[in-house]
DNA sequence: CGGAAGGTTGAGCCCCATCAATTATTGTGG
DNA sequence: CCACAATAATTGATGGGGCTCAACCTTCCG
């Protein structure tokens, strides 16, 4: 057993190997990931990439947002892992959301001045950062835009409904099993990983506070989904050994994630402000 | 002990003697919480009145949506209870959300046709019912209506967002005690309850189901509670005896709840379509 | 080389689940 | 009016899943 071990460990990995960057520009995983609940065209990409923004390099482990700032900035993540979490007096923490390649937040600007909860980086890379103002003035504009800014965050709360579930009603192998899966899914749709495994650039920590548990018991979960020829972890690389059997398990159906294209979406609309 | 048990049983209880309903009309309760984020004008409150809707009166427990079902309607709870709620295949529930006279359930019409939830009545009572679409319609043609609705679907998000953290990092007591206090909180924001308690239709099974706990554990934190001087729930009447005790204990701050007022909310608008 | 970070494993315990039984209350049909 | 069943709250006994504490190993890095 020690030898499986030994040969999974932390060799230095090519940070962002997977598909070399591929995707087009620094807007490319947000837009694969707008683009999935209805085709955008050329215009709402445009005033996607017009917008001006900063680039940031973040190390891992930055805060971003903190609780009580002020939410009047989006951050959108081109390769590197966030996410967004919770803390209580004595330390427990509780990560709410696992932001990916592609996702952003800071959009509940809107209504919400504050954040109740903080933003962190998980690994180091660049963010772009622009005003919440002038990508929603953006969405107003472009109302297909809109509608795929509205998809994303009714999936976000879909997602975090399901970790609701999962910490309520699950047990640890199962919620384990589902986040492995769920993450899949989400990384497949900004054309990260593939069919059998993908790169998961998280400590156990870190997955422990998302799942609710603790760093030993994530690990002991882990080593028994290995040792039952479920999944494994190699050196930062996830493999899905028996998808069918961990769906069973976790009772995956990926319909929650709304990864096909809305039925009754708005005609390809010209009209601009 | 057993005459502390015997004095707080199911008395028959004025149904919703708390205010006696003086609130203004069938939509009194969803206007005091849209109210909440900005002050609506009569043009917006006009908006609400004429949509047209059904008037449907449903017993304790009937689901109003299924896991699957389209979502074309708004469900509007008048003055009864209702939640939104998960099950897995072996019949655990996970309750999502709990809903209160003057929520209201089912505008992400815009971009999920299909509910991956249910939504089901806890209490008998009647609610309204109108196609999602026309809701949305008022929203847009309504600016400051559409603020509201959104800082309504936000402040949702943070409820949920706080149970998640109950779930994954805290102890039956203190997400208990946290449930109660936000519970108390959202119910003062549409005129139920007093400083001092409220009225809490819901068996302990139900609670169960929306704390990640079974019904016999519940109900040991409760007698604990009561037993130590902090809340007591006597013939469905929940009576806060230490508030801020409580609070502490459930690291409860009302914050989350964005109560007040929005800061930067649009001009009192004339704006029709 | 020493320390830090992360992964792994064992021992022991506790919070909460499970199983089961009792009581109170309400509603039902005879 | 009363048996009867169903619902809900309550309590005890028992067990287990996951936590706590602690140690150890490997890799990384200054």
């Amino acid at each position: 057993m020690t030898e499986a071990r030994a040969a999974g460990r932390r060799r230095p990995v090519p940070c962002e190997a997977e598909d070399g960057d591929a995707v087009a520009g620094p807007l490319g995983r947000l837009f694969l990931r707008l683009n999935t609940p209805l085709p955008l065209g050329a215009e709402e990409l445009d005033a996607l990439r017009t917008l001006r923004m900063q680039r940031l390099v973040a190390p891992a482990g930055r805060d971003l947002v903190r609780e009580g700032d002020a939410v009047d900035r989006v951050y959108i993540f081109q390769r590197s892992w966030g996410c967004r979490y919770a803390t209580l007096e004595d330390g427990r923490r509780q990560i709410l959301q696992i932001l990916l390649p592609g996702d952003h937040v800071g959009d509940s600007a809107e209504v919400f001045s504050r954040s109740d909860h903080a933003v962190a980086t998980l690994t180091e890379g660049p963010l772009l950062v622009l005003p919440s103002r002038d990508l929603l003035d953006a969405a107003r504009r472009r109302p297909r835009l809109g509608v795929a800014l509205e998809w994303s965050r009714w999936r976000d709360l879909a997602i975090m409904q399901r970790r609701l579930v999962d910490l309520g009603r699950r047990s640890a192998l199962e919620r384990t099993a589902h986040l492995l899966l769920e993450l899949h899914h989400r990384l497949q749709l900004v054309g990260l990983g593939s069919a059998r495994g993908y790169r998961l650039p998280l400590t156990q920590q870190t997955l422990a506070d998302a799942l609710g548990l603790t760093e030993v018991h994530v690990n002991r979960t882990l080593r028994r989904m290995a040792r039952e020829g479920l999944a494994r972890i190699d050196d930062q690389r996830v493999t899905i050994l028996r998808p069918e059997r961990l769906a069973e398990i976790a009772e995956f159906d990926e319909g929650y994630l709304h990864h096909g294209p809305v039925p009754g979406a708005p005609p390809p609309d010209e009209n601009a402000a």
